[in-house]
DNA sequence: AATGATATCAACCGCTGTGAT
DNA sequence: AATCACAGCGGTTGATATCAT
């Protein structure tokens, strides 16, 4: 039954790695190429166990690595990428060629985050931390969601706050806009917009208004080599960020390109509740904007242009 | 120069989703 | 269908480098 085990611990090195090691992992790899780690250790006459390998080939061997200090850009980048991602140093890593997750995380955790305690803002949540003076905290048990369960989640107080069908709450985090470019060839930008606490129309102080031009700063690895000639980002790369800050986050926002069976009105544009909450497998079936009927979990609200995304967090207060 | 404090980052650990058996 | 290893990820650790006294 099941596989047989990838390494004999006992025999497997650990701690830092010799020129060697090093050289012999090179080498096999410039042969074969990267995957089948379980077996590359053996192959390659290496005491390793793969996933070893494969850690010292991605973050520190790969020949595509970019070396040295990080540069502003890099920087502004990182911070406007996690403002939308969260901890997803991979999915972060992804849009900034030749740097590696673990790298990135370090960084932000040696550099970043300090950069942004001085310029006052709270480097988890993008906020100014003189904000935090109306936070609470609480223990967060939402249904079917296990982590959630486990975990102390921030209650944020704020007047963007919208109740679902069974009385959970969701605070607005932010919005996107979204200049759709589909009629013409300029190319699509992003404009985010995260709202104070307090009052959000016209606290100008505290608000943090941040342009991250997508044609510029992001894309997929596989277009890295055609980013600094590129003037435009396609609809695609557009949908798949999106798609990845749902994922990351577990937040919520309207699919345009879904749309929602349920809806009566037609001026109204369904927000998905159901994904973060863990309904799917309360429910035993799949949410709508996978394609199927949720009963009484989504949560609809309006929404003027199809280009405006609003993002929310779930509450428990 | 010696020592302790702090910063850095490579590597490890443990967890999760996926897929092989 | 059940079990278990693999691949990948994020969090953490600890060795080393750098800085301050």
């Amino acid at each position: 039954m099941g596989r047989s085990p990838c390494c004999e611990k006992e025999h497997t090195n650990k701690g830092a790695w010799t020129k060697e090691e090093d050289e012999r992992l090179i080498n096999y790899i410039k042969i074969h190429g990267e995957g089948c780690w379980r077996s590359l250790p053996k192959a390659a006459g290496l005491l390793r166990c793969g996933k070893s390998c494969r850690l010292r080939w991605i973050n520190y061997l790969r020949p595509d690595l970019k070396r040295g200090n990080f540069t502003e850009e890099e920087d502004e980048l990182i911070i406007n990428l996690h403002s939308l991602l969260g901890n997803k140093w991979s999915l972060i890593a992804a849009r900034l060629p030749g740097r590696t997750d673990n790298e990135i995380k370090n960084y932000w955790n040696t550099h970043i985050k300090r950069k942004l305690y001085s310029r006052g803002i709270d480097p988890q949540t993008h906020r100014p931390l003189n904000a935090t003076g109306i936070t609470t905290t609480a223990t967060v048990a939402t249904a079917n969601n296990k982590k959630s369960k486990e975990k102390n989640d921030s209650i944020i107080l704020s007047t963007n706050i919208i109740n679902d069908n069974n009385n959970n709450k969701f605070q607005l985090v932010s919005e996107l806009v979204c200049e759709d470019s589909s009629n013409s060839s300029s190319g699509v930008t992003i404009e985010e917009q995260t709202y104070p606490l307090h009052n959000h129309q016209n606290n100008h102080n505290n608000h943090h208004h941040r342009q991250l031009n997508l044609d510029l700063s992001i894309g997929l690895p596989s277009q890295q080599n055609n980013q600094a000639s590129s003037n435009s980002m396609n609809q695609e790369n557009n949908k798949k960020l999106k798609q990845e800050q749902e994922e990351a986050h577990g937040v919520f926002y309207h699919h345009p390109w879904y749309g929602n069976s349920d809806n009566t009105n037609n001026n109204s544009k369904s927000v998905c509740l159901c994904y973060g909450l863990g309904f799917q497998s309360n429910n035993n079936k799949v949410c709508s904007c996978k394609g199927a009927i949720v009963g009484g979990t989504a949560v609809t609200t309006t929404a003027a242009d199809n280009s405006l995304y609003r993002f929310y967090r779930p509450m428990n207060i």
